[in-house]
DNA sequence: GTCTATAACAGGATAGAC
DNA sequence: GTCTATCCTGTTATAGAC
């Protein structure tokens, strides 16, 4: 071609991804996305044909690719539970950045329930990792029901540690979520007994 | 005065919060807040001469109030721990309409650390319910380590059912998370053995 | 593929009539 | 106190040169 890509397409929707990170759709104004990416409004337009919302679902959509090979996968290896959540813990606090990016499921998301354009990639994109960890809490011994409960309990706990992290400005509350995501998830998990417990 | 208020200030900032709840700051335009309200721009103005971000500023103070009488208060009451707990519980799913609506915590909340003219409140918004949702487990008998990591638990799950009901569309993570909260916070605190813990 | 320039519009904010 | 009308800036988006 006669002039090359100035920057290429992952090295660009990581840069596109953390400005939606940090200040959410309605946030991220062309200009703040041309400064972050250092392409000027039009070569993104070319980029993205249409515009800031193709710009968004390719970061959505990247984020979830990334997920499923580096967090989700993981969790439905062959390796022992224990193995395999401290694997997703390591992935996770890469992701977050420690608990300083946020979640582009919680940024992005549409305001009650429906419609929004990334609706059902974030709804799906729940019902993946719910089912992802569920999984390794039954193979670590849960019965389905208390395994579906840690799972859901931890997602929680994700979410709502990032959430706090963010409003306290300090990654602690996220660095506290990962030290206890394992005991959360595969602790003392006796099969039975813990549907009505903590 | 020749012309009433057509709209009293209490319900004014109701419907003013819905709107930030549900689309964030940046997404709260003045037509959107004008037609929640029900008063032309100009209108708004008279009312919040510093405009959208007086508005976000008084929503949330008065959220902060309604917060500190309904929540904070009755944590810190001579009731029982477990009456304290249920008292919440309800008030919580007034507050955020069975899960229905975010929490302006996070809705508000500014891009990673620092600076944003909301940081401040948030930040001491998630302390005093941390220090509140202490003094209850340690009221439960637990000692002061693991009724602050019950009460940072808890803040983490109350979030983070809210961001998942979000994208899921559906109230049942809240309502999960309600359902769970007392066992979470004051459940067979034995005061010792549950610092490592799930 | 990237850029400068510009069009078309929406957003926040104000002036002044009633 | 509320309104209509208006201003100005920032935002999305496109045209066309290089």
């Amino acid at each position: 071609m006669a002039r090359p890509q100035s920057i290429e397409d992952a090295d660009l929707l990581t840069r596109l991804s953390c400005v939606f990170r940090d200040v959410g759709y309605e946030g991220a104004s062309l200009a703040l996305l041309s400064k972050a990416t250092g392409l000027k409004k039009a070569s993104l337009y070319h980029r993205f044909p249409n515009g800031k919302q193709q710009m968004a679902e390719e970061v959505l959509e990247s984020a979830l690719a990334w997920y499923e090979t580096n967090v989700l996968a993981p969790l439905r290896s062959s390796a022992s539970p224990e193995d395999r959540v401290a694997a997703v813990v390591q992935k996770l606090d890469v992701f977050y950045a420690g608990g300083q990016q946020a979640c582009l499921l919680n940024m992005l998301a549409s305001p009650r329930a429906e419609p929004g354009p990334f609706s059902d990639a974030i709804k799906s994109a729940f019902e993946a990792l719910l089912a992802a960890f569920s999984a390794v809490a039954r193979d670590a011994g849960c019965d389905a029901k208390s395994a579906r409960l840690r799972a859901e309990r931890a997602i929680m706990l994700l979410h709502g540690s990032l959430v706090m992290s963010r409003g306290l400005g300090s990654s602690k509350p996220f660095k506290s979520f990962l030290a206890r995501l394992a005991d959360n998830l595969i602790g003392a998990a006796t099969s039975n007994s813990d549907a009505t417990r903590r």
